[in-house]
DNA sequence: TGTACATCAGTGAACGCGCGTTCACTGATGTAC
DNA sequence: TGTACATCAGTGAACGCGCGTTCACTGATGTAC
């Protein structure tokens, strides 16, 4: 590592920095890649040559504080208390954590998610990784009998995923929605899904 | 209705009927208001007049076809062969209507379900009124005895939904998922939505 | 070790573009009398 | 019925702003000899 490397991640760092508290207190639609690079004290085609664009910029920004959170919710999983429970604890967890700007994680979600091209793929890898994680706790409640042999776990956990982001969504649109509110609906449906609606034998 | 609104009412028209043909052709983030207003041939304040921004313009001008698609599908439901089937066969024509333009409705679903403090609220008013319409749909079921009478209807309704939009999302980003491997992967999820995941009695 | 050159992170200003908004206006249509 | 005025849809040009990109550049650091 040269000192140009290094200055050149100390800068990198600056940016970052700047990003994090300008996105936090402005909103990411409401503050400018000037208004950051005034506030890291560098160019702003500084910015561009560290990160492609905004978004890239908001990802980074926002990714590591992310995957602390979800390593903290695994860390605290109940796992004696079996699928239901360490998923809502998963999933109450996280929307705890984004409740604390639910604002700025639309945005990242809208600009990540529904994104053309997969240009910004930081966010979206994030989430493979975390499906496969479940896909695998799955394949674990298989082997202890809890999950049925024959449901897809990589698909099961998909369908996990997109329950869970259903009700984030809600989370972060509804101003009105609370935090416990939404645990709850998760809750809910997570057991529905789990046990199904129909009626005992009347599954297709 | 006067000479002056029915003049009205043709520009707007007019401008709906160039938006539709501009935005399917470039894609929306590739046409501006001015290239629709000299299609529409006006002025592009106009189109400011009609409507009160590009994404207003973009669920106007594909609103109506979304729910023509939408009724078509609903009234060529296999109702004789169940909630899955019928579920499926909904969510396999809605697919087949959204292949048509991938692109253009990524764009359309970003912009609207993630937009902030709900500026446009056309397609979230559509959103609700199916999600209504499937509730009612799930409490039929629990009369005829298939669903069980303890499932919480609006709630099942919005779960249906997330997987329904969480496939959906999978087929508009990836462009090798073709309409069918995407209705079966939506199939699967939904059998395993409704007859749960678990084995028998190891529900929580 | 020193020298001469190459590399490259960062600069700051400018460009072209799209956006929503504003403005004074035109001219057809509607209405009061 | 006609006249005088009010209303209002639409105009076209301009504005300010944010965006990504480009450009020639500076100057510190790295490297070949």
């Amino acid at each position: 590592m040269s000192r140009r490397d290094d200055s050149k991640i100390e800068t990198r760092e600056l940016i970052l920095v700047a990003a994090q508290s300008m996105f936090w207190e402005k909103g990411a639609d409401r503050c400018t890649i000037r208004d950051i690079a005034v506030e890291a004290g560098v160019s702003p085609a500084t910015i561009i040559v560290h990160f492609k664009n905004k978004t890239a910029l908001l990802e980074a920004s926002l990714h590591e504080d992310i995957e602390k959170a979800f390593s903290k919710a695994q860390a605290t999983m109940p796992v004696e208390d079996g699928l239901h429970a360490v998923l809502v604890h998963m999933v109450s967890s996280m929307f705890s954590f984004y409740d604390r700007n639910r604002e700025l994680y639309r945005i990242l979600i809208r600009d990540t998610f529904y994104e053309p091209d997969h240009e910004n793929p930081t966010m979206m890898k994030m989430l493979e990784e975390k499906l496969q994680l479940i896909a695998i706790m799955i394949e674990q409640e298989k082997s202890k009998g809890t999950v049925r042999n024959d449901a897809e776990s990589s698909l099961a956990a998909s369908s996990f995923f997109f329950l869970y982001i259903g009700v984030l969504g809600d989370l972060l649109r509804d101003p009105e929605l609370s935090v416990t509110a939404a645990t709850g609906r998760f809750s809910v449906i997570l057991d529905q899904h789990l046990t199904g609606i129909l009626t005992l034998g009347a599954g297709s």
